[in-house]
DNA sequence: CATGAATGAGGTTTCATTCAT
DNA sequence: GATGAATGAAACCTCATTCAT
């Protein structure tokens, strides 16, 4: 009697979830070229066979992780559509961001070496110039109504903003102090702090 | 006829910075892993075994290039102390870093790559560090000197900003709005502003 | 219910059939080295465990289905030495191996690709050989028949020349005049035409 | 002082060609699929590395030796041009494809498995169908000049009887009455069967 | 100073075959 | 009888580096 459907369905989930989180931990700790097969085969407990079982080589793997990446970006943007209040929707995105930079260090670094390299796969690239888009334009709508002069523009660079703040606490994680840049920003997108700098 | 001795360094000293200047290039546009010796001699247009005559490998390369990289991060240092005026240096430092997006970007570009990549480059990441300690104390100094509360928050925070609106803008050269955003900052951190957020 | 005896039989031997068809057009196309267990049990519908489970191996399917290209050789033999006539016969493995040509195309191929890499399979090169030798004595006794002064050469060319034409016409089934070529034998190895030379 | 030009040019002509001649060898032995790099630098005596620095890959090395090929056979068309007399020229493309059979056992057995399995090779397959076109425009002209009715037909038949005696010979060298054969098509061929046949 | 042929270690990828269920 | 996940050996290919000239 065959194993059921379920069963190796439960199989493939589990073996290719492996493989993903494996291979992100070796790609951010290493580099994507600096990973070989050999050592996300390693890491997962599988041999390599099974890897390409699995994902048609490492550029796929590399993409599948993006993939996720993507999708719990999408997350996030309707996490904070959810809320009503647009100054609510302000501290949500500060508050998301820094959440993330605390519990998805490798996911972020990897986003990094990767915006800096696109060379490396072109479906990412595209991904990554949608996702940015979608992005751009959901906080150029809530700085609107907030009342900005330039929401474009402030869009932009609230969002470099927080990249920046992103990019040089995983540089140097032990000095940067997060905790209170995250108490800074928020003082600075405040209701109270918007509604003075539009009266301005 | 022989060559004097002066003719030999001169060609000695064309050919090492032709070999960094393609080396940077390469690294830049297809990342230190993807590009081979082989491109690099090609595309300073000499054979392989000159390039190692001239250096002790790929590695060395790059710990070359990223001497060049922290020389000039020392000279924009030194630049910006030879202003008296706080004020004046503040402008200083986000009219250079606009100046360096616009005008180095593949250094820019190889030194995030890199950055996020450590173990490439152990002595990359102890000169990168390095600097990083030097360049936030000046800051902080400089903060200080401007009376703001927390010098070393505010500098960490410029530096993010502007770290942020590098990568961002080299994400998306064509969309994004570095003119604009200069001027945004510059007014952000000009002497009335300062002056006025002093006082709150 | 469970399923008879008869039943498992009958399956079995459908499988069975279902495998060498599959495997006999791959292989063909593909070439045995270029063809997959894979890709036999994906064109047969049968998962990889089961294709192991009839044969053991991928040199044991070749093997099969050598045998079974023999065995219609074998038939070919018998249908034409059925016949009384000579002259009949000469034209039975005329029009035998033309029709070989138009409808077997797959098998034709396969086989003259592995004949020309024998040591893939051992035990092909043993079969065509035995092959060869019975159906090149049956010939030798029939132009001996047919009064010609030297058979062995004369079955050796006619030999010749039908694999002759099957190669041409495979290797450009478009532009080769199959049908005029078989009328054009068959004039040749017709009685007038054979008493004619005989008579020379 | 470094090697000369003609130094580097003749050590790789000569490196080529050993490659060349190893991977012939061993294609005509073992199949193009069932040889590997690794067999035909130790054939050459050389690295792998080494084999891929001359050429891009196995497929490039048998599109090598295709060239060859048909270079040859390019010859062999000039050769028998060169004659005045049609009926000599006839007697020129018999004698030199036997020649070439005796000779070349090799190119041709790789020939033969190569055209039952043209997928191995996109441009072979070109390059085959081009020459053929030649081949038999210039046989058909032949025939045509030796007043046959129907050159076309003729030029077909002599082709398919040549490559029928290459492809039987080389399955049974050792029992192929290779030089009988050779004797009785010079006589078929001769200038009074041809006389004797076009008075019919 | 200058060349590029040559090596060899290590990476990527494929696949016949086994096996637990 | 039937499944497809899993293995491991062996294939393909790349490239930093060395070296004879």
């Amino acid at each position: 009697m065959p194993k059921s459907k379920e069963q190796f369905a439960e199989i493939r989930k589990k073996t290719r979830e492996t493989i993903l989180s494996s291979a992100l931990k070796l790609f951010a700790e290493k580099g994507f070229q600096g990973t070989s097969m050999n050592d996300i085969a390693k890491a997962a407990n599988i041999s390599k066979g099974l890897a390409y079982n699995y994902f048609d080589g490492k550029k796929k793997i590399m993409e599948a992780i993006f993939e996720q990446l993507f999708i719990e970006g999408e997350k996030m943007i309707e996490w904070i559509e959810a809320m009503d209040d647009p100054f609510e929707q302000i501290i949500g995105i500060i508050e998301g961001s820094f959440k993330y930079y605390e519990g998805e260090e490798e996911l972020f670094k990897l986003y990094m070496s990767f915006v800096f390299q696109p060379e490396i796969l072109e479906q990412g690239k595209k991904l990554a110039y949608e996702f940015d888009q979608k992005y751009m334009g959901r906080m150029e709508l809530l700085f609107s109504e907030l009342g900005f002069k330039n929401p474009m523009l402030e869009a932009r660079y609230l969002s470099a903003v927080l990249d920046g703040i992103g990019m040089d606490y995983f540089l140097n994680p032990e000095t940067f102090p997060l905790m209170d840049m995250k108490k800074y920003l928020l003082k600075k997108y405040s209701r109270e702090e918007i509604e003075r700098m539009n009266k301005l």
